[in-house]
DNA sequence: TTGAAAGCGCTAACAA
DNA sequence: TTGTTAGCGCTTTCAA
């Protein structure tokens, strides 16, 4: 391990400086042809490559970027870190993943990385800054933070989303314009910002066409199968159960479907039900889910892209988000109710 | 940005020497308490956090740990990626993706990046190792690197995995035991060690029940969905059908039985089948999915603590690989056949 | 176009 | 128990 050879190796043998070689390497365009090629040569013949901690050092970047999301193990993120991967690596970046499970000293401790030089930028998942106080000495708003996915309002930092609100109610339309009337909201883990938003949607949706929402036929999930199912049985214990059902994401909607089953009712003859993500295996579900398809590699690639103007020195904060397209996608978990 | 405070500042307020600032900070011991008790509130205070690239530099370590895969958007890594996040954490390790895409070029990539500083060790998850001969100065096997669920023979490097070859027997009997005489096998993508293990299992249990294998029954899949689907067709294609599959994992069979759903056959009545990994959403899947059972979290915290001890000296590398176990968890997707 | 030299912030050997 | 000092390997002034 200690061997590696080092600038000073490829100096002596080229008998030039270590700043020679150096620059180079580096194809600062300051070094005769002659020499640049004598150099390069040299580092393939000894197999050089720049120690990392050195440069980083000297040159006060890691190039590496830190991804944080909530939970890495949710298939959610899976494209979207697909999208930020390919990004970073084309700019020469690596990507750090960060992992919070909702725990506030490791959200603070990712930000503290971003001080201590691990990490030169961050795309945070997680709809959460660290408790104030804590670093009393840290000016978030000038932080080289991409938000993504969720909103962190009056933060001051850039975002790149979706419009869940209007997602959520094309959603909800699709269901009331196959007649539906008694349709009932698995929400997400409120009041984070993206589950009351994908609520809002829906009540804007009922609203919008005249109906109301009758007591217990909004049920506070997490985004997990077992929640989905958990609300399910709920929504079907009341005294008048609902037609059609809008989960907050597709796992809910899975979990909800499965206790469909479970009672015996059909889908969608007997209960239309509609998600939202669009998760890659929607459309191989029984029966393939309607859900609401979110361009979640590009959100990576785009939320990525933008960090990297900010790594540049682009002031880029006080721009407006950055609102990617939803679709609809209908499949054959939706139908007009019976009779 | 500039404004971070290093050592030096916390040296000039404590009326200390930089030296025993690093001690305290480090908890050596070396130091009165009363001092490091100053030094360490000063360090609160001053909201201090020591630069990682010198500290790096200085230390030759990186403490991060690179996870190499062939597709950061596969979901059959996110357990083994969460487990080895929560172990590198524990013991102050950051994991840094790697993704090659079966592109040479980027495997030999990752294999720089070890010996560039960038990581300290790395779990390999490609079943490959960089092309011989464009690194001839690499010596594989004193590398800190530990090889997860695929098998590189004569490697010389540490394993962890299960047995394939068994699991898939275990799987194929079952059917077997249910009176199946005709199954097919959706390989993997053969010649991959894990894919060629997986039908090794598959011809071992029917040779062992007796069974010839027909013409055609063993088609050749990616493990991607789409590639269930269309082996499935094939399958069905034949003038005589099998009346079970067995799939190498569970995305193929997710995309066979979707094909067979297609093709108006009912599962299990009509048709059994069994997949390999039980993805988290497996037993949500209609039917729920018969599957063999790895214990991937597992899996990633086996293989991190392995690397842990490499890393700390420890000699492993000549240790028979490391197995963990299997189960077949049988669900709604496989019976007796008709008649 | 090149070289000499400083220094990034830290740790650790050696002295005291 | 503490301080002095020498680097880790690199980039980048400043001078030639």
């Amino acid at each position: 391990m200690n061997d590696r050879p080092k600038i000073k190796d490829i100096a002596e043998r080229a008998g030039v400086s270590v700043a020679t070689v150096s620059r180079a390497l580096s194809d600062s365009g300051l070094v005769t042809a002659e020499t640049s090629q004598r150099i390069h040569a040299l580092a393939r013949e000894l197999n050089y490559r720049p120690n990392v901690s050195a440069r980083n050092l000297r040159t006060r970047k890691s190039m590496s970027v830190l991804l944080v999301v909530r939970d890495v193990g949710n298939p959610f993120y899976l494209d979207i870190l697909k999208g930020v991967e390919a990004t970073a690596r084309e700019a020469g970046y690596s990507v750090l993943m960060g992992n919070t499970e909702n725990d506030p000293d490791r959200e603070t401790e990712y930000f503290n990385m971003l001080r201590d030089g691990h990490a030169d930028g961050m795309i945070l998942m997680t709809g959460k800054l660290p408790p104030p106080g804590h670093d009393s000495g840290l000016d978030v708003a000038h932080l080289p933070v991409v938000v993504a996915l969720e909103m962190i309002e009056s933060s001051g930092l850039p975002h790149v989303q979706v419009d869940n609100i209007a997602a959520a109610k094309a959603a909800v339309e699709h269901l009331i314009s196959l007649g539906h009337r008694k349709i009932a909201h698995i929400a997400g883990p409120l009041p984070e910002v993206m589950a009351v938003h994908r609520r809002d949607g829906y009540r804007a949706a009922m609203q919008g066409a005249g109906l109301a929402i009758p007591e217990g036929y909004e049920v506070r999930g997490d985004y997990l199968l077992e929640t989905g199912q958990l609300c399910c049985s709920q929504l079907f214990a009341l005294s008048e159960p609902p037609t059609a059902l809008f989960a907050a994401n597709d796992e809910m909607a899975y979990g909800a479907i499965h206790e469909l089953r479970r009672l015996g009712r059909d889908i969608p003859g007997d209960v239309s039900v509609v998600g939202f993500d669009d998760l890659y295996l929607s459309k191989a579900f029984y029966p393939p889910l309607t859900t609401v398809t979110q361009p979640r590699a590009d959100i990576g690639r785009t939320a990525m892209s933008l960090l990297l103007r900010m790594l540049s020195g682009e002031a880029v904060g006080l721009a407006p988000p950055i609102v990617l397209p939803t679709a609809l996608s209908v499949r054959a978990s939706t139908a007009s109710p019976r009779q």
